[in-house]
DNA sequence: GTATAATATATGTATGTACATATAAATGAA
DNA sequence: TTCATTTATATGTACATACATATATTATAC
């Protein structure tokens, strides 16, 4: 748990670069991933660590940024697909290249090593 | 990062049991430590992971529940004293064995797992 | 076809983090 | 000694989580 609030914390410092959260870079690169199609609110929760992550109040932040948009469902009126924007996929090309140089950076482990600290945090836990 | 978010939510759960937040419990952890003896704000803070901890606001909590004192450092009038109350030994007590049970039951690690899983997370991170 | 249940989202409240700023007390330089 | 600086704590604000509840819409039972 320390280690992964030391990994949290420098991403997070990165991230203020580009005036976003690591939760809001999250979602970005969730609606990246499903671009041009859209994804609703639910869809983007099960697809984050957080499990409780309050997805429509991070949704209010990204849309005040014009990095998202929202609208309703033609199919299901109760759910709101989000797309991302054309500004939303540009300040996640930079922020996400300027992130993965600096994660190759931080992380000191061989190919071996990872696989094997991997392993071992997915047997670590019953249930 | 994910099993970190797993161990945090399910110690979560355990402590709801007791009216407790994980964080509450540690800053109560850690004046059991040093009971009797008081530790100031900034010693509270320096011995959590987080390090942005808002360690007044926390107390603000813990003393409304009476299971901390505040006071003022007679040294060091600058410095704010906290003491856990015997209400909060007898809390920290019961939620301490419940705890320890369920994390013997959570984790499925031998000693030589373990201490493996400990020497890649230590040398994990650059810096 | 209507009433009820289930589902998707939003929102209120309590708690915590991140960080800037305020305030009081101690320290140090002149 | 006096005044600027440093230090310890508190507090304001923005953002996020945890969870209860409200609301709108869809699905289901009869």
């Amino acid at each position: 748990m320390f280690q992964a609030y030391q990994v949290k914390s420098r991403i997070s410092q990165v991230l203020k670069n580009y005036a976003l959260t690591p939760e809001q870079f999250n979602v970005l690169r969730i609606l990246k991933g499903s671009h041009p199609n859209a994804l609703c609110v639910k869809e983007i929760g099960g697809r984050l660590i957080e499990r409780n992550s309050n997805v429509p109040r991070i949704a209010d932040r990204l849309e005040i940024k014009k990095l998202v948009k929202r609208s309703v469902s033609a199919e299901d009126r109760r759910e709101t697909l989000m797309n991302i924007t054309p500004a939303g996929l540009n300040l996640l090309e930079v922020a996400s290249q300027e992130l993965e140089q600096f994660q190759g950076r931080l992380v000191n482990l061989t190919e071996e090593q990872a696989a094997n600290l991997n392993q071992l945090l997915e047997a670590m836990l019953q249930d």
